[in-house]
DNA sequence: CATTAAGTGGAGCGAAACTTCAACTTGGAG
DNA sequence: CTCCAAGTTGAAGTTTCGCTCCACTTAATG
């Protein structure tokens, strides 16, 4: 039952820029970066870090959550486009050339329990809007019939690996991999089943 | 100019368990383990460990070098298939399977500097029988013109991220992944063109 | 203003990992 | 059998990192 009062103006300030510069450091030297460093480069002391989030894994969250916020965002709108195919290559385009970006990304969901977790929120979250694009594409006969939502799940974790040790510079790499994989979906006779929801969640478990 | 001589018996023998307790606690739980639980389940001291491998890295230097024995091994054997296809097929597999099993081996080509170093090392290794490969599939009319070995190293790259995540336990996930990606590979029209070697290369530095 | 709850900073603590070292043991050549 | 270079050992040194604590500062309310 806490009152939950705004915070005060300099400790909301505050907050955005250990936020900015969490993601920044994390994007480009991975997970690793120590919070002394996140501090230092938000231009805050250590003890203020830990004030606003209570460990390391509470301040990767948040940041973690502001991205699958953008990523449904995407997905909406992928889902108004016009073409159901090209709304299925846009959307996972955009957010492969986010992970291309930013190192830290694939990296949270690749750590242990945490990862399970985080990566089964998203799940939660992203694959309703997903079902749609995929459900769309196949009435639309751009998609066989044994294609489901678990098989863009793999495509994007697939296609991630690449452009994760890719980067933004290597654009054309990961894009062949996307090229290669969406090839893959639309082929008929596909062997075994699309995964479901709990398996997909099993894959981030270990 | 050091003379190299032979290795006292008893420090073979440690030699020999050292590794063979690494292997198994890294395929367990990925590269983090301490070389004292190293240590303790070769049954030696962390001096001897020392001893035998300056670092930690020259440890992981060793024990991923005999996986790629393996694995050019397993590749030269698949390049005698009867069926070029089939050859590229079991050979993908045989591999997957392997790092499905072993948390520790993509981890350590993910991990920086060194798994950059490493990775450059492996393909020099295994290139040029993947090639072979490659080129049997393509002259048997199982491949179209535009797919080279770069293709074959993006492959793995892609469904290794799911078998990495989803263990020996779940092959049927990872050979989904297989099917979707072979599917890709055999389909004409693909966008771009295949990786080559510096490309490769590029793709583990970040 | 004055008051005070909220916020801040950074030295320092404990745990965990890597690595070194000096005293002790042992394989194997002569 | 003798001897010593090679090997072993684990306690202790060194970092590194997450996190706590508390004396000090400040935003906001009346």
């Amino acid at each position: 039952m806490t009152a939950d009062r705004p915070l005060r103006r300099d400790a909301q300030r505050n907050r955005r820029r250990i936020l900015d510069a969490a993601r920044e450091l994390m994007a480009e030297r991975g997970v690793g970066v120590s919070l002394e460093q996140v501090a230092e480069a938000a231009e805050v002391g250590v003890g203020t870090v830990y004030r606003r989030f209570p460990d390391k894994e509470s301040l990767v969250r948040a940041l973690f959550s502001e991205h699958v916020d953008a990523v449904v965002t995407l997905a909406s709108q992928a889902s108004e486009s016009c073409d159901p195919w090209q709304g299925i290559q846009d959307f996972l385009g955009t957010v492969l050339a986010m992970q291309a970006a930013d190192r830290g990304l694939s990296q949270i969901l690749r750590g242990g329990e945490l990862g399970a977790a985080l990566a089964h929120e998203a799940r939660i979250r992203i694959t309703p809007v997903v079902d749609q694009l995929v459900t769309r594409a196949r009435n639309a006969g751009q998609l066989p019939a044994d294609v489901g939502p678990g098989d863009l799940v793999l495509a994007e974790l697939m296609v991630g690996a690449v452009a994760e040790r890719a980067g933004p510079d290597n654009s054309a790499t990961w894009r062949r991999a996307l090229s290669i994989v969406l090839a893959g979906l639309r082929a008929d006779g596909l062997v075994g089943t699309t995964p479901d929801g709990s398996t997909i969640d099993r894959l981030q478990g270990r």
